[in-house]
DNA sequence: AATTCAATCGTACAGCATACGGGAATGTAG
DNA sequence: CTACATTCCCGTATGCTGTACGATTGAATT
């Protein structure tokens, strides 16, 4: 074993597979078995397991078992594990297909971001395992770069400082992978133990008998009193909620 | 194996650890042998290890190689390794040490939003391992309800709808823990890997000299341009930056 | 047909969480 | 003091993980 994010691969060669470089590697092909897949087959079969049982689902036994190949098979097309998460980060990532430099776009900025946020969140619908994925040190594929550049073109117009304009980008992507990150965990947890979120709290209703001390939580049980708990929608609330006072804020500082 | 985030433990054990209940499990425990250890210093080896050497390294076999014991020994005091991390996740949450209902606490609710910012930020960096830790279907202990509450109070009196405020806690701590989880995975990734960002980055120049297209991502190369990505304190900026603008954001509405 | 080289993949190894069952230590009861 | 109950301790075993290594297979060139 070695794994553990080491990022002990090749750059080089991660990138090659992540641009599909076919210049890159190989010098004399000639010669030699032919391969009985193409790389995006089988980080599609690798997606395909992830979505349907969340990430651990995607093991190199199971891909290879998809695949009906052997294990070891995959490392013919791909150095190690972290460069498959990476390769299939990034395919998912593309599925969102921004508008990009010249092409039409809502008119409005914030309907501009708006569109960053709601493909975004469809992402994580599809791909509830992506929420598992680090994003730390990125891989540098054309489904990052892309909405990198989106993002950040959406609000390059409102005057902000180039500083500013970066960190308004990241926190405009920070707040919606959170919020959509846990949409997308919440129905994956559902899914994959067979447990809603009502019978795990039911499961836990000796928690607020036994241990929640109301006198210790005055605001919570206000809240809760007043209904500002209640599931109308929740999720959809809370996620465009907490977009458009990031935006306010923005727009509050470009006047 | 069956870990798998099933939640498959009993939710009342796990609630009883939390609290640190005693009257919930002996009914008679006059008998047996001694315990050699307390439950807070199997968590309290389990948080070292995964300070210095990240989540991977909170193993059961390492934690129990630093107290000393076998392996097993450890699920005498724990039902599972889930558990084990809702525990190591509370204490370190509880570290924050937010003031409580009665308190004193800043004047300006946005300095007693930014107290929850510093903290939390302060708790990422002395335990970078909480951002591989996931929230979804938090554990409910102590650690987790205070900073709920408090988070919730700093802006019970703006006159925002219960509803409202819910999400307004929601996005502001989803924000927060972004950045502040970023800011810790790479720490984490320098200090494990021994490389820093800036040769990680070396590692990677093929990909602006090969792949990156220039047409295609005019905004991130004017941001380039420009200084944006310049590195005096990026990080420091970034955080309080989001953090200002949906606290502007929030601040808009309630006006 | 022989050669050459890449793809395939069985086996092996280290590490993981943990089920199980036996052994060790401590208390109380006789 | 002995017997027993109860609890902690922990060695072993199982099935999972990623992957290093080396043997084998298959296709194209010589």
């Amino acid at each position: 074993m070695a794994m553990e994010h080491s990022g002990g691969g090749d750059p080089n060669r991660t990138l090659a597979l992540l641009w599909r470089d076919r210049d890159a590697e190989p010098p004399v092909p000639a010669r030699g078995r032919k391969p009985r897949f193409t790389i995006d087959e089988v980080v599609a079969a690798a997606v395909k397991l992830a979505d349907a049982e969340g990430m651990a689902a995607a093991s190199m036994h199971r891909v290879a078992k998809e695949l009906g190949v052997g294990t070891m098979t995959l490392y013919t097309y791909v150095p190690s594990k972290e460069e498959l998460i990476d390769l299939m980060l990034d395919v998912v990532l593309r599925e969102r297909a921004f508008p990009g430099p010249g092409e039409p776009r809502p008119g409005d900025w914030r309907d501009q971001v708006r569109l960053y946020a709601d493909r975004t969140r469809a992402m994580y619908r599809r791909h509830p395992w992506v929420q598992e994925v680090s994003m730390i040190r990125p891989s540098l594929g054309p489904g990052m770069m892309a909405g990198n550049e989106y993002l950040l073109s959406t609000m390059a117009n409102l005057g902000l400082s180039p500083r500013d304009l970066a960190a308004a980008a990241n926190a405009v992507a920070g707040l919606i992978e959170s919020a959509a990150g846990v949409e997308a965990g919440r129905a994956r947890l559902e899914r994959l133990t067979g447990e809603t979120e009502d019978t795990w709290w039911q499961r836990r209703s000796s928690f607020w008998e036994r241990y929640f001390d109301v006198t210790e939580h005055p605001t919570i049980v206000q809240v809760w009193n007043d209904g500002g708990y209640d599931a109308t929608d929740q999720s959809s609330c809370a996620f465009s909620f907490g977009l458009e006072r990031i935006l306010d804020g923005i727009a509050s500082i470009v006047d």
